[in-house]
RNA sequence: GGGCUCGUAGUGAAGUUGGCCUAUCACGUCUCCCUGUCACGGAGAAGAUCGCCGGUUCGAAUCCGGUCGGGCCCGCCA
């Protein structure tokens, strides 16, 4: 039977088993100490018999084995317990030595520079425990947008990632050969989320898109993990009040369930009131031109310093690190939003901003279909009858509610939950212009 | 796409106004010593044609040109 790491403290006294790979060794002479890794942490075991001891000559970290011994409550272990009189068996020993050190914090390697080693050696590299840390916090993020959005009597969804050509517009897509015609990677769920208002009325998915977009930046990769939720029924001020609860949703969820990783990235809970405040865009530009004297007034989005300017600016004034900027110049909608109702100058978006970086967009949709066709020809030049709007159009036509809904990065959460620097960080195994594996 | 930067053992760094460089240090690896380590400690050893190509020079890790590969900022966006 398979003793868990941290089941150990619960069978002191009896003998157990540990299963794992080889962590570190250390040999002081009669007396040699390894650490075990499971999947649950670390265990101390030592080892004095010479026998024993010999077994882990030339192994390298990364050997799998079973260590069995008496549990053994020791105020100098760490953590208080360690095996004791232990016997090993080796069942998969490695003589190859690592290209890099995982028994200690990887932390050299999260500076601009080395960013190339971490993934270079990520699959490794990912075996530290600190390393691991940043994806239990992505897991548990997800978790807390699941059952969030379940809650709220949203239906998961999983929307293709294979297109026909015509896509949303905005981002560069990327082409691909599909049998000899030529077909796109999503860049968004965009068209079948709003399909699937039409059935479900409330509707998520948590699934890659790709960007064509040639960014070298902290901030962009060519795949990530999209958040898309929409629903009918709505107006944005419903919208806000979903993001609201759901950033505060996330950052309970996570406190509560990965304290000890985020404690060892020494994160911060953010903070964050029951309501996120908002800004208008004409507001932030006069507040941000009279601080910093830079202009901008009159510019038609936000220039990444003043997306960090302005959180700082909501963090010392508002009692928020997340802050909704709201009136987006109509000029700079595409073709499936709607103005607002009055004001048809601004767009009916929002964009949430969290720690200096936008992490949301959201808006209203145009759910008539005639204003929507004309829309789709006017604003984006767009062929009705292509099979990439044929259907959206089809469904419009159909029958669909006012309704809205925001995409999130999943990354630039985890990024900014934790207070990593590089979005890439936040990503497995990430994707930009240079790299494509591992 | 524009601007700015970086490239030296397995890994990270020092050296870069040309010659004391036959390239230094730390971690890791190997050998030996060490009974409470937890960044264990001590003694020793191996390991690099200084990204690549060309040029200048008596002499190039160092200067020049090209090239390849990274990174940061801006644009664009989640």
């Amino acid at each position: 039977m398979r003793t868990l790491a941290r089941e150990l403290k619960k069978q002191v006294g009896k003998t157990a088993t540990i299963q794992g790979w080889l962590h570190k060794k250390r040999l002081l002479g009669g007396l040699t100490f390894i650490v075990i890794r499971d999947r649950s942490g670390l265990t101390q075991a030592l080892v004095k018999e010479k026998g024993e001891v010999e077994k882990l000559r030339g192994l390298q970290i990364g050997t799998i084995l079973e260590v069995t011994g008496v549990i053994a409550a020791d105020d100098r272990a760490p953590g208080g317990v360690e095996i004791h009189e232990t016997s090993l068996k080796i069942d998969v020993p490695i003589e190859a030595e690592p290209p890099i050190e995982i028994d200690k914090s990887l932390d050299q390697f999260h500076k601009s520079d080395l960013l190339d080693t971490l993934f270079e050696y990520r699959v490794i590299g990912l075996r530290n425990p600190k390393e691991q840390a940043v994806f239990k916090v992505q897991s548990e993020i997800v978790e807390a947008i699941r059952v969030y959005l379940r809650a709220q009597d949203f239906t998961c969804i999983r929307t293709p990632k294979l297109l026909a050509a015509a896509t949303e517009g905005g981002a560069e897509v990327f082409k691909i050969d599909y049998f000899g015609k030529e077909a796109t990677l999503a860049q968004s769920p965009q068209f079948y989320k709003q399909m699937m208002v039409g059935v479900f009325e409330r509707v998520f998915e948590i699934a890659p898109v790709y960007r064509a977009e040639p960014s070298a930046t902290t901030r962009h990769m060519t795949e990530y993990i999209s958040v898309d939720a929409e629903m009918g029924f709505v107006t944005i001020e419903d919208i806000k009040t979903l993001l609201s609860g759901l950033m505060n949703a996330v950052a309970d969820h996570l406190w509560q369930h990965c304290a000890g990783e985020l404690a060892m990235w020494g994160a911060e809970k953010p903070l964050l009131p029951k309501e996120v405040p908002e800004l208008s865009m004409a507001d932030i530009h006069e507040k941000y031109t009279a601080a910093t004297g830079t202009k901008t007034i009159g510019e038609k989005d936000l220039r990444p310093d003043e997306e960090r300017w302005i959180c700082e600016y909501a963090r010392e004034n508002l009692g928020s690190e997340a802050i909704f900027v709201t009136d987006w110049p109509a000029s700079e909608m595409r073709f499936y939003h709607k103005a607002q109702a009055g004001r048809p100058e601004f767009a009916d978006r929002i964009d949430l901003l969290f720690r200096g970086l936008e992490m949301v967009t959201g808006s209203m949709r145009e759910n008539r279909h005639d204003v929507l066709q004309k829309q789709l020809v006017d604003m984006a030049g767009g062929d009705p009858e292509a099979p990439g709007f044929k259907y959206f159009l089809m469904a419009m036509q159909a029958g669909m509610p006012p309704h809205g809904g925001f995409g999130m990065g999943l990354e630039r959460m985890t990024q900014k939950m934790i207070g990593l620097k590089n979005i890439k960080e936040a990503s497995l195994f990430p994707r930009d212009m240079n790299r494509l594996a591992p």
